[in-house]
DNA sequence: AAAGTTGGTTTCTTCAGGGAAACTAGTTTC
DNA sequence: GAAACTAGTTTCCCTGAAGAAACCAACTTT
């Protein structure tokens, strides 16, 4: 009984700590969006802009900053004659896919709920 | 080719709505971990406050209340000797576990990485 | 040379999310 | 009667996340 119980609180501790380490990487209003909107392919600053509804330039350059920081994406500045710069998600990032997609899924679930409720 | 891309827009659309709805259910420093605690099982008001750590008695009242709003949490009250109150998932908020889990995995294999690095 | 494109940075400000601690209230035990 | 346990509520405070708008710098087009 108290083997069992402790074998429950360890990995129920650990439990805990994997969902806060993972809060932290993507700590923020926008990240998972950001996230969400890469997860369709490489984009341009000005179209992740227009992508993710509502988020200010400066907001974008700080998220994405710390996004490649955390190595989940990759910034590529490409020598074009304005000059472009391509962000895209890492392998790493992709990582991140089922949980985005998990959210994705959830929340169309939720909208279908609320809306025959 | 216009038509496909019709088709990606409103698919994306639809993506971005959907996790723009799950944020604003799970929106906060505490709702996701909150629940990943009750996914564990029922628990009681100073169980949850002990097993989700950091958190205020404020906070947790609070965040229980909203979360039994969006029907994702039952909140019981027992006629014990000092009152107790349980708190547990509904059907609903189990429906939340997929993205729990994704959450918690993804912590492992992230710490895992750092680890290693 | 003015205006537009790209991808940002800087500054200034606001607001709400959240923290600490005290307080409530019913029951029970010391 | 004091202290302790239950589950909160209330108040007061403060930082940091985020918004708005201006600015920057290289290059192109008109």
């Amino acid at each position: 009984m108290e083997e069992e119980e402790n074998l429950d609180q360890s990995a129920c501790t650990a439990h805990h700590r994997a969902i806060r380490d993972t809060m932290d990487v993507l700590s923020g209003k926008w990240k998972i969006r950001i996230i969400g909107s890469l997860a369709f392919g490489k984009k341009r600053f000005m179209e992740l802009k227009g992508n993710v509804e509502g988020i200010a330039a400066k907001m974008l350059s700080k998220e994405l900053q710390e996004l490649e920081l955390h190595g989940l994406v990759n910034r590529t500045v490409l020598a074009t004659k304005p000059i472009t710069v391509e962000y895209e998600l890492t392998e790493y990032g992709h990582s991140l896919k089922p949980i985005i997609d998990e959210m994705a899924s959830w929340g169309m679930l939720h909208r279908e709920r609320v809306k025959n409720q």
